[in-house]
RNA sequence: GGGCGAUUAGCUCAGUUGGUUCAGAGCACCUCGUUUACACCGAGGGGGUCGGGGGUUCGAAUCCCUCAUCGCCCACCA
């Protein structure tokens, strides 16, 4: 047999991904099978891979691979998003470099660029997902802005504008003044940033004094509209009805009152800008103040700037200052901490605006996702400490601002007739839109051409909230066979950073077009961090390369590392020892094999004692740790189940069942042990496949006929039977006798080839099954049972029974004295301590009848131990 | 400012209804080891007053209060 000692991965994984998808084992059609659907979180299509998607889509693997496996019809759909924001930037920017600005190309010029690029670096994920080992369908893979998944988000644009859920309004909004679009709230990430507060004077018409407002945005005092004091301040009693002047431009405004001013906070007067901020629009509205806005859309000054027009905002704040000061209007500046609200995706600094955007009513969107969370639990969080920030969110919601300024993403269908501005129509395309719009103007001459399509596209959001029903084709054709298959998916595997833009939002479309939830269980994966605890991003640089991981580990390693530490919701710290820690214990699987596949088996010599109780031991121990898998899949608790794994093929099957009943070196193995251990070989590579499929696979292909349908990825996982743990306990005392046996060979420094007596006295009844077993892992030649103490023998106790093992050389008696000692101290400390419990009343009255029995069984255990100790003493 | 969660061995984390196995696992560490699958290994070992303080209870890592530190989410205080 010529097996390399060490697991090679490089060679192994490209071998069996590629023979699994010319066999088609990934691919799920429609069929008399339970479903078991999970659509992928699709990825931005011009992204790459990192440690997020590593952990995320391993557990996805690992789910779809259990429920191939347990006779599930598995489906699991990939894709990619379009990502309008970033792929946008991504192509403007590189557009830059070729020295092409965005503003120099039409739309369709734009998007001729933007889908080039798409087709050049778009899907390189999910190659990358593919040496990863993820078992896609992958002739299911859709991309959020192809044709027809494009055409569902119109149609639901639609339906919902008909509904009289979507409606355009003038409102504030996040701009973004880089991707000179706008944002949705969710979009806006708010820093705490290191600000100033600057107290500035304006003076007052036909007064002597000024009057003084806080602010910590100098530049907008060009749109100021107003100052608001608080009608209860009696410091602004006398200004009431008075007029104030705008530093610099000289403008009258008026002095207001309204109890929204916070008397506490800075001189108690504040300035009102309706343009560029929320709450001096809701004054100003109150008020019925005017509106200026001050900025153009990429942040600099507008006319209103004056002599600042043109220049940045953030340049404008500082030389404003500078003439206030001039003026000698500015009375002071304070350090003050504040928070500002960036851009998700380019991180420039909102500006609040406000503009003519769509809007999509949420209120009753929201309800039936609200209940089937909080409620009916229909849909659960994993884990559901997310549930609070989930209800807390949705009571909260706002409507959704659906429109960007952008080029990249579906053009929203409201085609604008007569001025071009006001009176439109929605629809799927201009020719409809020309009906609907003559129906609606009379006007049976109107002509195509004099429509006119919106410039701006829809959120990316608004197409992948359809996704668990649009990778169906649900949305155009909702009674199709596969999306009454697949939906509603069962599990849906993200990061909780989405919780808002996406699974509240699926949740929302799949009651209102499917009037039934888009899953049933989302597992909220941790974010993966480095030492440091910070987030691993391609932008702090501190995220490894995963494929380079997948080189220098395997996939499998890389796999079974990640998820070794990655407890739902919980943070993963990243550390490439666990990726070693992976590949280590492939090896170890492999050599195990290499051990079994070594044997020369024969017919003729008989089964031994030895064997045959370790077969019996690892049957029943085989089945508890598959049942204890089984329960950590339930709960979703899937580091749980991998470690337990991990630790039932390293320390039971590779430690002690091998070595068990390892035959002596040169000779053959019987066939009854040895089938019985590839059987067992199988079984652990069966549960273990889920987590590292390709080296299970290819020690399949050693130990296995392989035919197409006899592959390891769609073999039946073991079944579950009741079984008897007595044999775990008796496992658990021989274990415990061989360790000491081990420890004292070690303390005395007897070699293992030597061979030892070994003679128990005892004191309560044990199990002998195991016997035949620890002379052959002790190396003992002669163990019996004695009725009195062994003289010039080394002694250890396990439970009260007393162990001898004769030692002819000299035996430091002193030593030997002192261990029994410490030992009965140990013990009759630990005796004082039951005895203690049992002797309070009220412990022995109110504590549980089986808590007593536990109690005093322990004081009996310890008495006669007590007892072999010192008589093993008396006689020293 | 509001809410949620965390704090257990050097590190990463389990610990479900308070009571057996409750003080655990893996890694790291230390000692020994060329026994014949594997040094990506084997055998053995040390290591924690369960964040601090208080309380409830016969009994608390677990329940309550409080303080501290950290993290996350939400929120328009200029």
């Amino acid at each position: 047999m010529n097996i390399p000692t060490k697991y090679n991965p490089k060679d192994v994984e490209n071998k069996w991904y590629k023979y699994w998808l010319e066999n088609k084992y990934f691919s799920s059609k429609p069929d008399k099978r339970e479903p078991y659907t999970i659509v992928i979180p699709p990825p931005n299509v011009t992204g790459v891979l990192h440690m997020g998607h590593m952990l995320n889509n391993t557990i996805q693997d690992v789910l779809i691979r259990r429920s191939r496996m347990l006779g599930f019809n598995a489906c699991w759909v990939p894709g990619t998003d379009h990502a309008s924001i970033a792929t946008e930037a991504k192509v403007v920017a590189k557009l830059k470099e070729q020295g092409i600005n965005k503003e120099d190309l039409s739309r369709e010029e734009f998007l001729k660029h933007a889908w080039e690029w798409t087709d050049k670096y778009g899907g390189i994920i999910l190659k990358q997902l593919q040496k990863l080992g993820a078992s896609c369908d992958w002739d299911r893979t859709k991309f959020t802005l192809e044709d027809n998944m494009s055409k569902q988000v119109i149609k639901v644009f639609i339906d919902l504008y008909n509904k009289g859920y979507i409606y355009k309004g003038y409102r504030m909004v996040n701009w973004d003044p880089e991707a000179k679009t706008t944002l949705s709230d969710e979009e806006v990430i708010f820093k705490e940033r290191q600000g100033k507060l600057y107290y500035i004077n304006y003076k007052i018409e036909g007064e002597e004094n000024d009057i003084q407002i806080a602010t910590t945005r100098p530049e907008t005092i060009l749109g100021d509209v107003a100052i608001c004091v608080n009608p209860n301040d009696e410091r602004f009693k006398h200004l009431k009805g008075k007029k104030a002047i705008v530093p610099i431009s000289n403008r009258v405004i008026p002095i207001i009152e309204d109890d929204y001013v916070d008397m506490e906070f800075g001189t108690g007067s504040l300035k009102i800008t309706p343009a560029h901020d929320p709450n001096d629009k809701v004054i100003g509205e109150k008020h019925q103040l005017e509106v200026i806005d001050i900025f153009n859309d990429d942040a600099t000054l507008n006319n209103y700037g004056l002599h600042y027009k043109g220049k940045d905002r953030f340049v404008v704040r500082k030389e404003i200052v500078k003439e206030l000061e001039e003026l000698g209007v500015l009375v002071k500046t304070e350090n003050h901490i504040h928070k500002v609200g960036t851009s998700e995706r380019t991180k420039a600094v909102i500006e609040p605006k406000i503009s003519e955007q769509w809007f999509l009513k949420m209120e009753k969107l929201v309800e039936p996702a609200k209940k089937a969370v909080l409620e009916t639990k229909e849909v659960e969080l994993i884990p559901n400490k997310f549930e609070a920030t989930y209800k807390h969110w949705l009571e909260n919601i706002r409507d959704w601002n659906i429109s960007r300024q952008l080029f990249w993403g579906q053009r929203i269908p409201a085609y604008y007739y007569g001025d071009g501005q006001h009176d439109f129509v929605v629809a799927n395309n201009i020719e409809e839109a020309l009906i609907l719009a003559k129906k609606k103007t009379n006007n049976q001459n109107l002509k195509t051409t004099e429509l006119v399509q919106d410039n701006d596209v829809l959120d990316t959001w608004f197409s992948s909230w359809l996704w668990p029903i649009s990778v169906f084709n649900g949305i155009n054709e909702p009674e199709n066979e596969e999306i009454n298959y697949y939906y509603p998916t069962n599990d849906l595997v993200t990061g909780p950073d989405i919780l808002f833009f996406w699974v509240a939002r699926m949740l929302f479309s799949g009651y209102e077009f499917r009037n039934e939830k888009p899953f049933k269980k989302v597992y909220l994966t941790g974010i993966v961090r480095d030492k440091q605890r910070q987030k691993m991003s391609k932008s702090l640089g501190n995220s490894p390369d995963p494929l380079d991981l997948i080189a220098t580990y395997g996939a499998d390693g890389v796999r079974s590392g990640i998820l070794m530490s990655a407890a739902a919701g919980n943070d993963l710290m990243f550390d490439e020892q666990l990726m070693s820690q992976g590949r280590n214990f492939a090896n170890k699987i492999w050599n195990g094999f290499r051990l079994i596949k070594s044997w020369e088996v024969s017919d003729i010599i008989e089964q031994p004692k030895t064997a045959k109780i370790a077969i019996e031991w690892y049957k029943v121990k085989f089945q508890s740790v598959l049942h204890f898998v089984d329960e950590q899949f339930e709960k979703y608790r899937l580091s749980d189940a991998l470690t337990a794994i991990y630790k039932l093929i390293w320390n039971d099957f590779s430690s002690w069942y091998l070595e068990m009943i390892k035959p002596a070196f040169g000779q053959p193995i019987d066939a009854v042990t040895y089938k019985e251990t590839i059987t067992f070989l199988e079984d652990n590579i069966k549960i273990l496949h889920p987590f590292m499929p390709f080296l299970t696979e290819e020690i399949w292909q050693h130990i296995k006929t392989r035919t197409k349908e006899t592959a390891l990825i769609i073999s039946d996982y073991p079944i579950k039977t009741t079984f008897d743990t007595n044999l775990i306990n008796d496992f658990d005392y021989f274990s415990e006798v061989v360790t000491a046996v081990r420890n004292i060979r070690k303390e005395k420094n007897i070699a293992f080839k030597e061979k030892i007596n070994l003679f128990i006295l005892k004191n309560e009844d044990v199990t002998s099954n195991f016997n035949t077993v620890i002379s052959k892992l002790c190396n003992i030649s002669v163990f019996s049972t004695v009725t009195q103490k062994v003289e010039n023998a080394i002694s250890f106790r396990v439970k009260s029974n007393a162990y001898y093992i004769p030692f002819s050389e000299n035996i430091d008696i002193e030593a030997e004295k002192k261990k029994l000692e410490e030992e009965l101290k140990y013990t009759k400390g630990f005796l004082i301590g039951v005895q203690k419990k049992l002797s309070n009343e009220r412990f022995v009255n109110n504590a549980p009848e089986k808590v007593i029995l536990i109690e005093r069984k322990k004081e009996a255990d310890a008495l006669v131990k007590i007892k072999t100790l010192e008589e093993s003493l008396k006689t020293i």
